[in-house]
DNA sequence: TTTCTAAATGGAAATAATTTCCATTTACAG
DNA sequence: CTGTAAATGGAAATTATTTCCATTTAGAAA
């Protein structure tokens, strides 16, 4: 948690209740959540709040590196927490539980910027790997991704 | 033309002087479009459209793999053609300039479905390069992505 | 500690994106 | 040709997202 909170304070944006509770919220739920989520649950614990600041932090906390946008086949938006833990720090890319929303990470990736490719010039790129996690493979719920 | 038009064929979906003319509008546009963008074009050209058939045009052709969806920072839909030569046919991904929405094919991918990879049993997976074509490498407008 | 200021917040309202509905038309199989 | 399921257009509903602005607050500076 305090790790997370130091990506805020390095990104120049304040520690505020609102963000820690939103923080806390996917440490405790874990997995992949939409501003609707978000705004539900947080009703639940810390009572009311605004739709505009859970779109506006869930931006942010993008932005500082604590979440990751999740690309999703119908296209709504979705965060998951990006825990990059020593390997992973840098550049990787995530794979996410289809089912439970668990998020993983993957550190091989043959792509840099600046790579020229086909004729392109790289200036970004994305990768996402979808996949059911163990326990989940065992299990087999129908998670809407 | 022609092989796009049997890709709707072959998926079951008939041949509508509407998809013609979405179809038609993506080859000679070329590059990445928004429903919105398709929607204006379409009005221009074939004069009324609506909306909601532009929408559904775009998914059912993308279910057939004439198109394929783009993903973007702002988490806005935008579709190109999938134009598939000989070795991209099969398993490949896209690499789109940032600038003029040119698309091109990835055919080397180290990712299958069915691996496991930390511990997770991949199902699916996404790859998307961004990058700066031959030709706008040189001139480098400003496309918004 | 207290003060100050830019950043963050909440909520109402506006806007924009997307979908639903349904009556009409049309592609194409038979 | 004919019949039928698929496609269409447009209005309206719904949903997602953003804007606006007055108020509060975190945290730096005094």
């Amino acid at each position: 948690m305090e790790a997370l909170l130091e990506k805020l304070r390095a990104a120049g944006c304040k520690v505020t209740p609102r963000r820690k509770a939103i923080i806390d919220l996917f440490l405790k739920k874990g997995g992949a959540l939409s501003p609707q989520e978000v705004h539900g649950f947080l009703k639940e614990t810390i009572g009311q709040c605004g739709l505009p600041g859970v779109y506006r932090n869930l931006e942010t906390m993008t932005g500082c590196g604590i979440l990751f946008r999740i690309v999703t086949f119908g296209g709504e938006k979705r965060y998951a927490l990006c825990m990059a833990d020593e390997d992973a720090e840098g550049h990787h890319h995530h794979i996410v539980c289809v089912s439970c929303g668990k998020v993983g990470n993957i550190v091989d990736c043959q792509y840099r910027e600046g790579m020229n490719i086909d004729g392109f010039r790289i200036v970004s790129h994305l990768v996402q790997l979808n996949g059911l996690c163990k326990s989940c493979l065992t299990k087999k719920t129908g998670y809407e991704q």
